[in-house]
DNA sequence: CGAAGTCGTCAAGTATCTTGACTATATGGA
DNA sequence: TCCATATAGTCAAGATACTTGACGACTTCG
């Protein structure tokens, strides 16, 4: 009749990079949900991208460059919009006078607290769902892995 | 003190979202740097996105927009462009005038195959970084957090 | 001091999405 | 049969997240 050939649910892919790419957007997902629900509407995944890399000392720009996979002009960008959102600020280096230091105002470490409960409220969803075992699992290939990356610790040797 | 905060490698995240995340990066920039290698050049992260969802059988192209994530528009977009590169092909369905039905081209299904041939290469990789237990662990734990995603099945449901 | 490198910015362009508006075709009664 | 409504796809415009190139301000060092 009509229904046939495309209702055969055409088998998703099931290697490794597929799984981890689908993992990360649901997370990713599920994480921005949650932080607009708290009043964080600025977010967005490629701020958490930058965000994740400015400790709550805050961080030279340049250095910030160089932890990033992006290009300045991309970070700089990036910083705009958090500056003008209110969630970060860049203050002259008092030691360089070419240098910005990057720093969290008060609404932007308010965010990273509720970003620090979420991440828990999703973790301990997760372990309902897989078990403590398999998320152990998990984290720890996860960790393997990332520690066994080529470039891991040459990375900031990138010339740009 | 004098040469402090920024050289201490502001310690990165290490929750299961960003590790993801990181993971789910890597693996896309290494595979897309085979495919390009592989003379793929016009190989991106969003349009392997959309590819795995068509099939070597091809698929009806609202039957890909109701199993992509994204709109009606981004999809005609990503089909446009890869319709232009000589990847795939759309035709009219001789069962609907309205449907178009979306195929691969030769060139395309030289890239599948070419790309099948480089995940096992990166999943070898992998296997050698942190051993065949933890991928088996690793790739276990992604298929049952997929399982227990919610909204796993009526995602079709969606309305748009 | 002056050459050269670093730090940040400005400008312009591309890729990947979004929402809104629209045309063409199909379907299901009255 | 004819029309109301729903579906399939397209066109247009705009937002976000990047890119490369060019440049001015500052620092370092011979």
């Amino acid at each position: 009749m009509v229904k046939e050939l495309d209702e055969k649910t055409t088998a998703l892919p099931d290697h490794i990079g597929w799984r981890l790419w689908q993992a990360s957007r649901a997370w990713q997902a599920e994480f921005a949900a949650a932080m607009r629900d708290a009043g964080h509407g600025w977010f967005t995944e490629a701020r958490a991208g930058l965000l994740g890399h400015i400790s709550r000392d805050g961080i030279r720009q340049s250095a910030l460059i160089d932890r990033s996979a992006i290009s300045k002009q991309a970070v700089q960008q990036l910083l705009d919009g958090l500056e003008a959102e209110g969630v970060v600020q860049r203050l002259p280096d008092p030691r360089d006078g070419r240098g910005k230091l990057v720093g969290y105002t008060r609404k932007g470490l308010d965010a990273l607290r509720d970003g620090d409960r979420i991440k828990l409220q999703i973790e301990r969803r997760y372990v309902e769902r897989i078990g403590q075992q398999r998320f152990a699992a998990l984290m720890d290939a996860l960790r393997t892995l990332d520690a066994g990356a080529p470039d891991a610790t040459d990375k900031d040797t990138e010339v740009q």
